[in-house]
DNA sequence: TGAAATAAAAATGTATACACTATGCATGTA
DNA sequence: TACATGCATAGTGTATACATTTTTATTTCA
């Protein structure tokens, strides 16, 4: 029944959720129950229990003994301390990569933030740009060649993702966003570590605050965001799946 | 069966293994065996099997599909990586610790110290000023007031304490390592925070370097060190409990 | 003798059944 | 009406049974 050998039902239905989660079909809050979820991928419980149990690890859900396990929801508070952690280690990533990154990665680099750039200027696709966005990042935290700093990071930015769609809602931050870059790639390039640790630092800082501030100024609208198809079948406001 | 209420069968056995993880009694490369363990500890391999995948998870054991858990082994270059994100990451903590920490905080920081000066000069147990380290290093940590990074670096720590045993065998350390916190010490009350990163980051780093020279040297004696009683009752050399 | 192939044993992954806990509702009382 | 108590329902926690896979031991062949 497995598809892929090597795989078990579990890493299976823990990747479904996380996409669930990150499309935005269960959102922040949500309660998550172990049969519902059970049938709908077509595998016992003791499968969906493992990967609920992996998912709490991670930060993505909440659970307490004997109560169902919750998609983890981030009040500002926490959002802030948040990416007040992930700024910091993103900061020192860049500073790493920028002593050890190779000049073919650091042209790599450069050409992700150019085909970015060529996307902003001729006014393409938010998704495409969304992606180099994200393969930026990616390539600088793979720069510093520490693989213990590089999950210790992804595992804190996974957490945000469930947030991610906030702000796509607000595209002027695009052009904000490609100057900060700019300075970033600049620094790495020219070898300042320190400029690299400062402008990486701030950028995602900067990220977060302008994601809390969203939120707050719009809480009126956090449901209305967050309601969307249900692919699972969402028929309750807050429990679903 | 349960002894205390709001507790599952799944968190005892996690805290067991962790137990026997920081003991001594697995040591890194063992295998784990679910059927074993679950008659050990007289449950069945349900709980087991959760509990071994949290402890996944946080990277104190290292799993394959289909194959069985086994206590996590550090190879010198990732003992490496692993100290330099964790003195980076306490780094930052001791820095944010210097601007957050009130003064009764700091207080009872500089309390800690001066005990284990005592015990060093009292030529008192080894064992306490063990203890007296460890909170310590938890007081700056929490001095940071940022969650998030207090709990991402108690993460990265707990991955280290199956090493731990190799750093008491080197008495003559104690005393720099009290210089040490000295210097963080100082740093801290007097609100210099970029003093206070430069010397805990330099600490920890140093003790990583530490460790993983004498680890490098006794290479011979490695499995001499670790080879204890075996409370759960370890038979083969590698397949224990 | 050594190595590849094969069969037997053990261990993991999953499903199912049962026990216990928590939550909501109804009923009764102040 | 407001509040407490008991019951019914739903859901989680654990045990057990079975299916696959891995591992070990054995056998066979070069």
């Amino acid at each position: 029944m497995t598809s892929k050998p090597n795989t078990t039902q579990a890493a299976l239905v823990r990747r479904g959720i996380e996409q669930s989660i990150f499309n935005g079909d269960l959102a922040p809050g949500t309660a998550i129950e172990e049969g519902r979820l059970a049938s709908v991928y077509g595998v016992s419980r003791t499968p969906v229990r493992e990967a609920i149990a992996n998912l709490v690890q991670v930060g993505l859900l909440t659970k307490l003994a004997h109560r169902r396990a919750v998609v983890s929801q981030l009040d500002p508070g926490n959002l802030l301390e948040l990416f007040e952690a992930l700024a910091e280690m993103e900061g020192l990533a860049a500073k790493l990569a920028t002593i050890r990154m190779s000049p073919s990665e650091k042209t790599a680099l450069l050409d992700i933030h150019n085909q970015a750039a060529d996307i902003l200027n001729t006014d393409g696709d938010i998704n495409d740009y969304a992606v180099l966005g994200e393969r930026f990042h990616q390539s600088v935290l793979e720069g510093c060649r520490n693989r213990v700093l590089i999950e210790a990071t992804a595992a804190l930015s996974i957490r945000v993702y469930p947030y991610r769609r906030y702000q796509i809602a607000v595209p002027e931050r695009l052009q904000g966003n490609q100057r900060d870059h700019q300075v970033i790639v600049d620094a790495i390039t020219s070898g300042d570590s320190g400029a690299a640790y400062d402008a990486m630092r701030g950028h995602t800082a900067e990220q977060g605050d302008a994601l809390v501030r969203f939120i707050l100024l719009n809480k009126a609208s956090y449901k209305e965001l967050h309601r969307s198809p249900g692919v699972i079948g969402a028929a309750e406001p807050r429990i679903a799946v």
